[in-house]
DNA sequence: GCCGTTTTCGGCCCGACTGTTTTCAGTCG
C-alpha cells in the first residue's frame, strides 16, 4: 500500500468534517447528550433512560455501526428500537438527529457539562439556566463568586459551598482520577478501617473494584459489628483529615491527599449483598434487579428477598446472591451489563487472564534512549518478577528527541544482550525495538535491519491533528510490513491529558487479524491503550494482544497488573495474550516467524 | 423509547443522605 502524503490537502478536505467517520463512541456520546438534555428539559424518565441504555450498548457493540446500519441490523443492538435506529442513521449521515436538534434548540448543549459537577443534577442545572442564564462551568464559577447563585431561591450557604467545591474538583481532576492513584488510596483506608475493633471486613468497591482505568469516586465497603465505634474512630484515622458527612450507613471523609472517600457501613451478615451492590456497575445492577424481579425476587444492598413475604434468601457472599438468581458470579471487571449476565446464566463465563499467567514483558526502555535503567537492571527486575523473558525495545532512529538508535548503537546493545544472556541465570533477553510509524506508514529501518530483531513494535508518535482516514491508513500500512510484529499503544491517548488519535478501529482489528499483527495493551497507568472495548473487539476477531508495561525504569514493570485488569475488562483469556505463552511458543506466534514457516 | 416466562400495552430498580423550600425534592451510587 502506498499513501498520499499525510499533508495532502485533498485527503484532509475530504475527511475533515466527514460525519461518516464517526465511530461507535462518538455516536454514543450524541445519544447521551440527547438523554442528558431531555432529562434537564423534564422529559419522561423512561424516554431519556432509553437513550442512555442505547448509548451504552452502542458503545460496547463489537462491530462498526455504519456496517450494521448498512445491513439494516441496528435494531439487533439491545435497547435500540425503530426510533433510535433512525436516530443513529441520521447521526451517521449528518452528525445529529431531529430529537437532539429539537431539545438543543431550547437548551444549550453545554448544560450537559454542568451535570458533571458533583452536586449538580438535571434539576439544579435547569434552575441555574432558567433563573440566572448559567449554561457553562465558567458561568457558574462567576455566578458563585458574585453572589448571584446565593440569591436564587433554594440555594443556601451550604449549597453554594458545595457547588464551589464541586467546581474546584471538576477543574482539578477533570472529574476523574487514575485507577493507579485511587487504588492505593482506597487500600490504605481499607487497611486502617480493618484494624478497628468490631470490623470484620473492609474492601474497595465501585469502579475501583471493577478496575476501570479511571474512577470518579473512591468507594470503600466495611462490615462491622460496632458501627458506633467505627463512626467515632473515623476522624482519628491516619489518612483521614476531615469527616465531611456522616449517617448510619454512610460516611464521607476527606483524606490527607485531598481526595474524598465514601465509606459504606453494613452488618457482617449482609456482606455479600452489599459488596455486590456497591461494586456495580449501575447498569449491571439494573439488569440484575430486572432479572430478580422477573423471578419474584428483589435485590438490594441488604440481600436477596422474596417479593411475596420479604423473606431474605441470600446475602452473606456474592456467590450466594448470584447463585440464588441462577447465575455464576461474574468477575467484577466485566460487570457492565455487556453480556456477562447472559454468559453467567449459560455457565459460559470466560476464564479471564490473570497476572500469574504473564510470562514476560515485551516493551521496556533502557538508558540507551529515554529509559533510566541499564539492561542488567531490567534483566534483574524481570527475574524478580519470575519472568521467562523480557524484550528491550528502545526507540528507533526516527524519534530524534529521545536519541533514537542508529545501527551502530543497536549492534552495541545487541552485544550487551548476548553477553547478559550468556550469563544464563536470568530470563531470556530479547532484541526488540519500538519503531515509529511515519507519515506514509513506513518505519525507521530497511528490511535487512528489521530482520535482525527478535521482535518489532511499531507505534504512532505523531498525528494527533490528522484525519481518521489518514491516521488509519498509516497504521494499516505499518501492519502490512512483515517485520512489524506488534502495534504499540494504538491510539496514543494519555488519560486526562491527551485525546486518542481518531482511528477506524474496526479496520485496524480486521487488518491485524488478516496480517497476524499483535495489538499491544500498554499497561502504563495513564495509557492503558488499547482500551477495554478494543480488547474485546480483538479477542472476538482472534487477534492476539500483548500486555506490556512500556517501562522507562525497571520498577515500572510492576505496572503489569493494570494492563492485566484492562485486558480482563475486555474479556481476554490467557490464550488471547501473546506474553502469557512460553518463550518458544510466543516467538513462533510472531508474524516474522509465521512468515518464514518456523 | 423499548420490550415481551404477565404483556403488542403498560409497565420499566432500590435505598440513603443532604439541605432547606420544614415535609420532601434532588442527587448519588
Amino acid at each position: 500500500m502506498r499513501l498520499t502524503s499525510a499533508g495532502s490537502p485533498n485527503i484532509r478536505q475530504r475527511s475533515g468534517a466527514a460525519v461518516s467517520a464517526l465511530d461507535n463512541a462518538a455516536v454514543a456520546r450524541l445519544l447521551e447528550q440527547a438523554a442528558d438534555l431531555l432529562e434537564i428539559a423534564g422529559a419522561d424518565k423512561y424516554r431519556y433512560l432509553a437513550y442512555r441504555t442505547a448509548a451504552r450498548n452502542v458503545r460496547s457493540w463489537p462491530e462498526d455501526l455504519s456496517d450494521v446500519a448498512a445491513e439494516g441490523r441496528l435494531t439487533q443492538i439491545p435497547g435500540v428500537g425503530s426510533k433510535i435506529a433512525a436516530a443513529i442513521e441520521s447521526i451517521l449521515s449528518r452528525g445529529s438527529f431531529p430529537e437532539l436538534d429539537e431539545v438543543a434548540a431550547v437548551l444549550p448543549p453545554s448544560l450537559v457539562t454542568l451535570m458533571q459537577i458533583p452536586g449538580v443534577g438535571p434539576k439544579t442545572a435547569r434552575t441555574l439556566f432558567d433563573a440566572a442564564g448559567i449554561s457553562t462551568v465558567d458561568d457558574l464559577e462567576r455566578a458563585l463568586a458574585d453572589g448571584r447563585v446565593r440569591s436564587l431561591p433554594g440555594f443556601g450557604d451550604a449549597t453554594v459551598r458545595a457547588l464551589r467545591k464541586g467546581v474546584e474538583r471538576y477543574r482539578h481532576l477533570g472529574g476523574r482520577m487514575l485507577l493507579a492513584d485511587a487504588l492505593p488510596l482506597a487500600e490504605r483506608v481499607v487497611g486502617e478501617l480493618g484494624a478497628l475493633p468490631g470490623v470484620v471486613r473492609a474492601e474497595p468497591a465501585g469502579s475501583i473494584r471493577r478496575r476501570k482505568d479511571t474512577v470518579g469516586d473512591v468507594d470503600v465497603l466495611v462490615a462491622t459489628e460496632d458501627p458506633q465505634v467505627l463512626a467515632a474512630s473515623l476522624p482519628d484515622l491516619p489518612s483521614v483529615s476531615q469527616v465531611i458527612a456522616s449517617g448510619e450507613a454512610f460516611h464521607r471523609v476527606l483524606t490527607a491527599s485531598g481526595v474524598e472517600v465514601d465509606v459504606r457501613v453494613v452488618e457482617p451478615q449482609v456482606w455479600g449483598a452489599a459488596l455486590q451492590h456497591f461494586t456495580g456497575s449501575a447498569a449491571h445492577n439494573v439488569a440484575l434487579r430486572e432479572r430478580a424481579k422477573r423471578m419474584g425476587l428483589k435485590v438490594s444492598e441488604y440481600g436477596l428477598a422474596r417479593r411475596s413475604d420479604g423473606a431474605i434468601l441470600a446475602c452473606s457472599t456474592e456467590d450466594e446472591v448470584y447463585g440464588a438468581l441462577g447465575l455464576a458470579t461474574p468477575p467484577p471487571e466485566i460487570r457492565e451489563d455487556s453480556g456477562e449476565l447472559e454468559a453467567a446464566a449459560a455457565g459460559a463465563l470466560p476464564r479471564l487472564v490473570e497476572l500469574g499467567d504473564i510470562r514476560g514483558d515485551l516493551h521496556v526502555h533502557s538508558v540507551a534512549t529515554d529509559g533510566r535503567s541499564t539492561l542488567a537492571e531490567v534483566r534483574d527486575h524481570a527475574r524478580e518478577l519470575g519472568y521467562e523473558y523480557v524484550a528491550i525495545t528502545d526507540h528507533a532512529l526516527g524519534l530524534k528527541m529521545v536519541g533514537g538508535l542508529d545501527v551502530g548503537a543497536l549492534e552495541r546493545q545487541w552485544a550487551e544482550v548476548d553477553r547478559l544472556n550468556a550469563e544464563g541465570d536470568g530470563p531470556r533477553m530479547l532484541k526488540g525495538i519500538e519503531l515509529n510509524i511515519g507519515e506514509d506508514g513506513s518505519v525507521d529501518y530497511p528490511p535487512e535491519v528489521l530482520a535482525r530483531f527478535d521482535l518489532c513494535i511499531a507505534s504512532l508518535h505523531s498525528g494527533w491533528g490528522e484525519s481518521r482516514e489518514v491516521a488509519t491508513a498509516r497504521v494499516l500500512c505499518a501492519m502490512e510490513n512483515p517485520y512489524v510484529d506488534v502495534i504499540g499503544h494504538l491510539t496514543g491517548r494519555i488519560l486526562r491529558r491527551r485525546e486518542p488519535i481518531a482511528l477506524d478501529l474496526d479496520a485496524v482489528v480486521a487488518k491485524a487479524a488478516e496480517t497476524g499483527t499483535v495489538l499491544e495493551l500498554d499497561a502504563y497507568p495513564d495509557r492503558l491503550d488499547i482500551d477495554d472495548a478494543v480488547v474485546r473487539m480483538a479477542v472476538a476477531a482472534g487477534v492476539l494482544i500483548s500486555i506490556d508495561t512500556d517501562a522507562h525504569e525497571a520498577r515500572q514493570m510492576a505496572y503489569m497488573r493494570y494492563g492485566v485488569w484492562q485486558a480482563r475488562r475486555g474479556w481476554a483469556r490467557r490464550e488471547d495474550v501473546l506474553n502469557a505463552l512460553p518463550l518458544q511458543e510466543m516467538l513462533r506466534r510472531l508474524k516474522r516467524n509465521r512468515m518464514h514457516g518456523s
